[in-house]
DNA sequence: TATCTAATTAGATATTTATTAAATTATATG
DNA sequence: CATATAATTTAATAAATATCTAATTAGATA
C-alpha cells in the first residue's frame, strides 16, 4: 500500500460522524436516511462521507429500489490497521544517501537485503529455520513464502497448512501473520491470494 | 479509547508529511533541522506536525542542549492500531433504542451481555472453555482475565504464560491478544498491565 | 552580558473539508 | 405520463489545517 492509500485511509477515519457511521454499521446495513436521523444530519453529508468511506474501501453498498443500504466491509476493517506500519517500516533506510537518485540505489540495497534474509533464515532444504523478529525481514520472508502460492486459486485452511508446515511447524502464526499484512485473506474458511498490487510496496513514498 | 482519541490518532497520521517524518524516524531518532530539511519544509512546519504526532503519542522527543530529538514511539506505532475496531465494535449496538436516554439502558445492556459471556464461556472452576470468536465477546473476556492481573506490577513472560495456562491452554492466543486490545503492553520480555483508563470504554461515544 | 543556535510561537494565507439548502437524477408506482 | 421517494450533485459557507515568514524564547557559550 502506498503513501496515498495510507493517508487515505487514515482521512477517512478521521472524522467523528464518520467513526458513528461505522458504529452504526457495526450493527448491520442501514439505509442513507436511517444514518442521517440517527447522527442528525442531512442526507447529503451521509452521502459525502459515505463516498470516503467507500474509497478507502471501509463499506459497502447495496440498491435495493430506490434505497441504498450501507454496510461495514468487516474484512478490511480488521485486517488494513497494520498497513500503516508495514508502510514506515518498509520505507525505514533511505535517510542513509543524499543525493536524488536514491530511489534506485534503495531499490538495489533492498534487494540485497532480501536476498541474504533468504540465504540465512531459510535452511538449504528450504525451510524456515526461525521467524523473524525484526519487522522488515518478517516482511521479506512472508512475501517470499506468499510468492510461492498461486494467484487466484482459493485454498481450504488445511491446505494453506500443509503448505506452511513445510516451512514451519508454528503455521498458525506464519498464516495469521500472512493475513496481517495482507498477503492473503480469508473469507469463511477459505483462503485467496491478494493481488500483488495490494501487497505493500517497497519505495513507494517519494 | 474514546471516540476523540481514536479521532485524533488518525488525524495524526492522515497527512503525508508526518507519514514521512514517522518514516524517516523509523531509522532512529533525528533533530528537528534535519527533518525539515529532508522533506523540504521549515523548521516551524516540523513543530506544527510534531505536535500532531506527539498528542496522537506516535512519537517522543528529547532535549540535548539546544536541539531537540525527535523518536519513535515504537510501542504505540504497534499496538495502537486495533484500537479503532475495538472502538466501533463495542459500541455496536445502540441503535435497539432511540430516545436520548440510551446510555443507561446500554450500560445495563452490555452488563447483562458481560454476564452471560462470563457465565457461558467459563467453566464452573474457572477455566476458558474456549476463546470467542465474536469480538464483543472477546473483548468481555480478555477484559474479565486483565482484570484479575496486579495493576503497575511487572511481570516476567514466564509469569504471565503460568497465569494464562490456568485459564486455557492456547495461552500465547490470548497474551497476544491481551496485548494487541491494549490490556496490557510488553516491553522487551516484561509485562504490565496497561492503566485502566487505557481501555477501550464502552459507551464512550456520545 | 552579548551572542549564537535550535526550536517555538504568532500572524497571515491558501487549501481542504464538513455542512447545508436547493436543484437534479434514478427508480418505482399510480 | 405524472408523481413520489431516496440519493446525489451543485453551490455556498464556515471551520480546520498546512505552510510560510518574522518575531520570540530557551539554552549554551564566549
Amino acid at each position: 500500500m502506498q503513501l496515498d492509500k495510507v493517508v487515505a485511509y487514515h482521512k477517512a477515519l478521521a472524522d467523528p460522524t464518520r467513526i458513528k457511521m461505522l458504529i452504526l454499521l457495526a450493527d448491520g446495513e442501514l439505509k442513507g436516511q436511517a444514518l442521517a436521523e440517527k447522527l442528525c444530519v442531512s442526507p447529503a453529508t451521509i452521502t459525502h462521507h459515505a463516498a470516503k468511506l467507500r474509497e478507502a474501501s471501509l463499506i459497502h453498498e447495496r440498491r435495493d429500489k430506490n434505497t441504498i443500504y450501507f454496510s461495514l466491509n468487516h474484512y478490511f476493517l480488521k485486517n488494513n490497521a497494520g498497513a500503516t506500519l508495514d508502510l514506515i517500516m518498509k520505507n525505514a533506510g533511505k535517510g542513509a544517501k543524499e543525493d536524488d537518485s536514491m530511489t534506485d540505489s534503495m531499490t538495489e540495497k533492498n534487494k540485497r537485503l532480501a536476498e541474504s534474509v533468504i540465504k540465512n533464515f531459510f535452511t538449504a532444504d528450504g525451510r524456515l529455520k526461525h521467524i523473524p523478529a525484526q519487522y522488515k525481514k518478517k516482511l521479506i520472508v512472508l512475501e517470499r513464502l506468499a510468492g510461492m502460492l498461486e494467484a487466484g486459486r482459493k485454498y481450504a485452511e488445511r491446505e494453506i497448512n500443509e503448505f506452511l508446515t513445510r516451512f514451519h511447524e508454528d503455521y498458525a502464526t506464519l498464516r495469521r501473520e500472512l493475513i496481517m499484512h495482507q498477503y492473503m485473506y480469508r473469507e469463511k474458511e477459505i483462503y485467496e491470494l491478494n493481488p500483488r498490487e495490494m501487497w505493500t510496496k517497497w519505495e513507494e513514498v517519494r
